[in-house]
Order: structure tokens, then C-alpha cells, then sequence
RNA sequence: GGUGAGAUACUCAAGUGGCCAACGAGGGCAGACUGUAAAUCUGCUGGCUUUCGCCUUCGGAGGUUCGAAUCCUCCUCUCACCA
């Protein structure tokens, strides 16, 4: 491959580079003496699944590393205990170590669906920060200052409304950039929320006369499946990679159009011009977005599970939604006989409470053997029952 | 350390003695329409073995009252101004 193709690869969908003639410079050398270089993702492990957001800076990551980059996957266990304060508009909540190592520990085996396991070096800040003492920090806070640190989007912000800034918050862009210090890192990754933080790790590479400073590639933040809100746990609005396939598969058909082709343009493996064709064909009306919304979807699972497993998923959700059929594998609950509808639908955990069943029968939602219930004084009487809620709510009730 | 303001459901936010399970907005769920999409329209959105009823909820603990989210006392926390 052609050092062009492969910056054209690295260059797909990104948001911001800083310093691309030291990334240029990376991989010429790379393919002219087979020269490796770092490239570091800080992952902060406070949320302990990830989800298709992380991929976006994962895939990069992936890339690189086809291209001689060695990444150096950054647990921010040390770092974690402040949280970053980036996007939020308090002060976060300080996490104890344990929850935080355990946490790491899931990050880690996920992080490995995507990259290459045999160039990648796993590392803790703490092994770094925990030795820095007082002295160290001391040290650090003296490579910058207040005025440059409000000039930070978020604390500027909070400090113009008056809100708290914990001085530990401070601490956390330092902290992040001296990894880039102990790291040594030609290359860092991140989202373009962490600008700042990405950036300080270029200036202290300078000030602690490190002989680089970090070139620094940030994606797009992903959008959630609202298409509004950036995709995180916290919104509910995310797809993680250890979901089923059946979920994965139908989440992203429950995209909408517009979402799907930013979804393409981060997340999908075919080239930008094969996706600017299939949106020219569905302009002509030669092409359904249905259609192109399933091959995502198919592409995305089978990311993540087997082929078999994106293939089996489609036709489970063509049978459940399209005609209108009941999923095969659904759980199955043993219920008393003469139990009172509601209590029931709870007991298969289809409804939080018998207040909630009793107001989504009075609306039509509850459904047994595809009927209708129409009265919520309903018992069930002995036999084997399909109880579905919605659209997408379904068990097999055992009753006797 | 001083002074003042505030804490209401998932979030924001009304309510300042009974009409309050608590306006409104967002979010969420469901129904119609669709391509399980989006947009739009409609309904619901504390719990309860059963709903024209009962129980719990307006930062916490007490108190006043026939009756408190609303008044009083103390406490906890947040914010602002001053030092």
C-alpha cells in the first residue's frame, strides 16, 4: 500500500488534525525503513462498557496500526479518581479505586474486538503519577497557568456562571498531558471534546523537553441513537459492542436516515465513494434506504459477532417486525395459574409495575397470542401463553 | 468567618395552608401512520391482588394545624455577595 492511500485511510472522517506533516513524516518513514512510532488513546475508565462511540477512535486506532503504529492503550486509573471534567457541568463524582480497576479491566477486553492484541501496549498512569509526589505536581502546575486554563471551553463557562471549578479538575488536563510525557507518544487520539486536553500534552512534551511534540487526531463525536445527544451510557442512547446481535442488528435499523449516513461515514468500512453512489441511488429512487440501512446494520453486527450471527439476526428481525412473527428465542417465565394479568406481566419482567401494565392495557399495548387484552381484570387460566407488550416486548408464559 | 438565596418526580421547572400524586416543557413508554425510521397526531408517565379506593412522595428530623410541598424550629447540602 502507498503512503498516500494510507494517509488517505487515516484522514477518513476525522474532525481535526494538528501537525499532519509529523503523522506524514510517521509513515514514510514507516514504509521507508520500517520505522514504528506510538500512538496513545487515554481511555478514562469510569463507565465500564463501551459502545460504538468508543469505536470510531478504536478503528482509527486500528489503522494506524496497519500502518506502523504501536498503540499504547492508556488506563487512566490514576486520572480517574478526579474525572475528567470535560462536557460537564459539575464537578464529577470521585471514584474509588477499586471500582475504577475493575472497570479497566472490562475496557481492556473489549478494546481488544477491535485492535490488533499483538500491537498494543497496555499501560496505567498510575505507574507514572503515583511516583510524580508533591514535588512532581508542584512541579507541573508551574508549565501552566490559570488565565490559559479558563481559556478551556467548559470551565470558562462554569467559571463565568459562577459555578465550582475544583482545583483537582485543573489537575486533570495536566495530568493527562504528562502522560503524553512518561508515554513519549508521537500520536494522540481522542475526541474533539478533548481539544484542550490533547493539545496540553503537546505543550508539555515541549516543556519537559521530551524531543517531540504529540501530532493529535480527534474523530467526531458519535451521535446516539436520538441522532441529537452524543451516544453515551449515561443518555441511554448507545449501542455496545457486547450487546447480542440481535440488539445491535436492531438498534441501528432503528436509526434514522439522516443518522445512518453519518453512522456510515464513521463506523462502516466501505469506501467514501461507494456510499456517496448508494446516496445518489436513493436520490434517483433506485435504491430503498431500508436497503442501505440493512447492509449497515448487517456490517456493524457481524463487526462484533460472527457473520452467521448478523445473518441469523437479520432474519430473526424480519420475521419479528416485517411479518409480523414472534421471535423464537424468547425467555420463558413459569406463572400461577388464575394470576391476574398485570401481576403476571411483571412477574415476566415485561412491565416495571402492575400501575404500568394496567395503563399500557388500557391503551392497547398488551397482547397474548397476538390478541388484543382488552380487560385488565384478565386472569390467566392454565396453558402456554405468547405475552408480548409493544412491539418488541415478548415472553412465553408457563402457566399451571 | 459574615450576610443573603435556594433544595419539588428521570431532567428542567410551577406551586407559598385544603381545589396537590402535585401546572408546564423536555425525555421516556404506548397507539395511529410508516420502512420497527424520521416527521406528525393522540394517550400515558409514583406505587398497590384489582383503581369513582388505599398507601408513599416536594433535602432530613421534629413542631403548629381539623388539614402542610406550602407556616415554625433545628440539621444537611448547594449557590451568590462580602471578608
Amino acid at each position: 500500500m502507498s503512503v498516500e492511500q494510507a494517509l488517505q485511510e487515516i484522514e477518513r472522517g476525522v474532525a481535526e488534525i494538528i501537525d499532519f506533516e509529523r503523522i506524514e513524516h510517521l509513515i514514510k518513514e514507516y514504509y521507508a525503513n520500517g520505522t514504528e512510532y506510538r500512538v496513545k488513546l487515554g481511555l478514562d475508565p469510569t463507565a465500564p462498557d463501551l459502545h460504538l462511540g468508543h469505536t470510531v477512535i478504536l478503528q482509527k486506532l486500528a489503522t494506524f496500526q496497519k500502518h506502523g503504529g504501536i498503540v499504547q492503550l492508556l488506563i487512566g486509573d490514576f486520572t480517574a479518581m478526579i474525572g475528567d471534567p470535560t462536557g460537564k457541568s459539575e464537578t464529577r463524582k470521585v471514584l474509588d479505586r477499586d471500582t475504577v480497576l475493575q472497570n479497566a479491566k472490562t475496557y481492556q477486553e473489549q478494546a481488544f474486538k477491535i485492535l490488533n492484541k499483538e500491537r498494543t501496549e497496555l499501560v496505567f498512569n498510575s505507574k507514572w503519577l503515583d511516583e510524580l509526589g508533591s514535588a512532581g505536581i508542584v512541579q507541573l502546575t508551574t508549565q501552566f497557568n490559570v488565565a490559559r486554563m479558563l481559556e478551556r471551553d467548559d470551565f470558562e463557562k462554569r467559571f463565568k456562571e459562577g459555578k465550582s471549578i475544583s482545583i483537582s479538575e485543573f489537575l486533570y488536563p495536566l495530568l493527562q498531558g504528562y502522560d503524553s510525557v512518561a508515554l513519549k507518544s508521537d500520536i494522540e487520539l481522542g475526541g474533539t471534546d478533548q481539544k484542550f486536553n490533547l493539545l496540553m500534552g503537546r505543550h508539555l512534551q515541549r516543556a519537559y523537553s521530551v524531543g517531540k511534540e504529540q501530532a493529535v487526531l480527534m474523530m467526531p463525536i458519535l451521535e446516539g441513537l436520538d441522532g441529537v445527544q452524543k451516544m453515551s451510557k449515561s443518555l441511554g442512547n448507545y449501542i455496545g459492542i457486547t450487546e447480542p446481535a440481535n440488539d445491535i442488528y436492531a438498534k441501528i435499523l432503528s436509526i434514522s436516515d439522516e443518522l445512518m449516513w453519518r453512522y456510515y461515514e464513521l463506523l462502516s468500512s466501505r469506501s467514501l465513494s461507494e456510499i456517496a453512489d448508494m446516496k445518489q441511488d436513493i436520490k434517483d429512487g433506485k435504491l430503498h434506504p431500508k436497503k442501505v440501512k440493512e447492509m449497515l446494520a448487517l456490517e456493524i453486527t457481524q463487526r462484533f459477532h460472527s457473520k452467521d450471527d448478523a445473518v441469523a439476526a437479520q432474519k430473526a428481525f424480519d420475521n419479528l417486525f416485517k411479518q409480523k412473527q414472534i421471535p423464537d428465542d424468547i425467555p420463558t417465565v413459569e406463572i400461577e395459574a388464575d394470576t391476574w394479568i398485570c401481576k403476571a406481566l411483571v412477574e415476566a419482567k415485561l412491565e416495571p409495575s402492575t400501575s404500568q401494565a394496567r395503563r399500557d392495557i388500557k391503551q392497547g399495548a398488551v397482547k397474548i397470542d397476538q390478541q388484543k387484552v382488552s380487560d385488565e381484570q384478565l386472569k390467566l387460566q392454565a396453558g402456554e401463553y405468547i405475552l408480548q407488550v409493544g412491539k418488541r416486548k415478548f415472553a412465553k408464559a408457563k402457566v399451571g
